[in-house]
DNA sequence: TAACCGTGGCG
DNA sequence: TCGCCAAGGTT
């Protein structure tokens, strides 16, 4: 396997005179680390899930309701779920039906679905607590690379890259000097920002936070705030003058029109019903037959909605 | 790998 | 107005 060595292990340890190839452990953290912790010391948001005394399953939580979702939508969304389940087993114990509603409109209610499945695994495999090592909770329902790192990182304090779309663009601009980021995480992503991390676990945790909240508020994918930047001095992309983005921009997802914009408007009917609703009811929504069908049996075989004789159903709910 | 999977707000 | 974007995961 060959290891590339990034151009900014130029600086990374604050030295470059010995040609090191390798991270080591005594060495001091880096300019990045330092810098970005330094600003999220002052400038962090106050977020309930960053409070010291939360658990790991508001954590989880937390990264599951935040995945593709602005964080003022999820904020009391997720005071509402911690408030009804409290733990995994309480939400395990209840119907994926009422882990629909109470998902209510952030959006990809498979999430929700998810959500109580990984209530249920944590149960069955772990006692009901979140585990803690990396592939256990890599295991889980619903839970990918960047979560899995995000629980074992800031629930549980271990030493781990966590590489959102933030921190990809942070890392993307300022240690690569491009642009952007790419559209998805790459191993090669998860050794870029390794490196960037300081060797004692807690304050890696810190760096990982901070690198997080430097790209929602500072590095933005729109308009950057290189004025209020903390690491602008050795910011790669803004050494190069800000290069615009050169390659073929991919194509935003559309919406309007689409099976998905009908499964949206047929599961809002379900989730606002309190028993099972005719198909003529939810024939009101989308004028295209063949289309609300499809987009009726998407529903179906995602476990969301379940049908009770010529009527639906959030799945698990009471036909009666 | 790329398409699919919701929803709403903002520039 | 409307394209773009928001703490991804799954297939």
């Amino acid at each position: 396997m060959i290891v590339v060595i990034p151009p900014f292990r130029r600086w990374a340890g604050g030295s470059d005179r010995d040609g090191r190839d390798r991270i080591d452990p005594a060495m001091p953290e880096t300019t990045l680390a330092a810098a970005a912790i330094r600003w999220y010391d002052e400038n962090a948001r106050d977020l309930p899930w960053r409070e010291p005394d939360v658990g790991a399953w508001a954590i989880l939580v937390s990264e599951i309701m935040l995945q593709q979702t602005p964080v003022v939508r999820v904020l009391p969304a997720w005071r509402a779920w911690l408030s009804r389940w409290p733990t995994p087993a309480a939400l395990a114990a209840d119907t994926p039906a009422e882990a629909i509603r109470m998902w209510g409109r952030l959006g990809y209610p498979r999430r929700a679905l998810r959500l109580r499945e990984c209530a249920v695994a944590i149960v069955e495999r772990h006692s009901g607590v979140v585990p803690t090592d990396l592939d256990a909770l890599l295991a889980l329902p619903g839970v990918g690379t960047y979560t899995a790192r995000a629980v074992a990182t800031f629930a549980y304090g271990q030493r781990h890259p966590v590489v959102d779309t933030n921190v990809r663009r942070f890392v993307a601009r300022a240690v690569a000097g491009e642009p952007d980021a790419g559209p998805a995480t790459r191993p090669a992503d998860l050794v870029a920002t390794e490196a960037l991390l300081p060797a004692e676990p807690v304050r890696a945790a810190r760096a990982s936070a901070a690198f997080m909240e430097l790209g929602a508020l500072i590095c933005t994918a729109r308009t950057p705030r290189c004025a209020d930047c903390p690491v602008t001095e050795v910011c790669a992309w803004r050494a190069s003058g800000r290069p615009a983005p050169t390659g073929p921009t991919r194509r935003p997802q559309q919406y309007a029109g689409t099976d998905r914009q009908v499964r949206g408007l047929l599961l809002a009917v379900l989730r606002e019903a309190t028993g099972p609703v005719p198909h003529e009811r939810l024939d009101l929504v989308w004028a295209d037959a063949a289309q609300r069908s499809r987009a009726l049996a998407g529903l179906v075989a995602d476990g969301l909605v379940e049908l009770v004789g010529d009527a639906c159903v959030l799945a698990g709910d009471r036909p009666g």
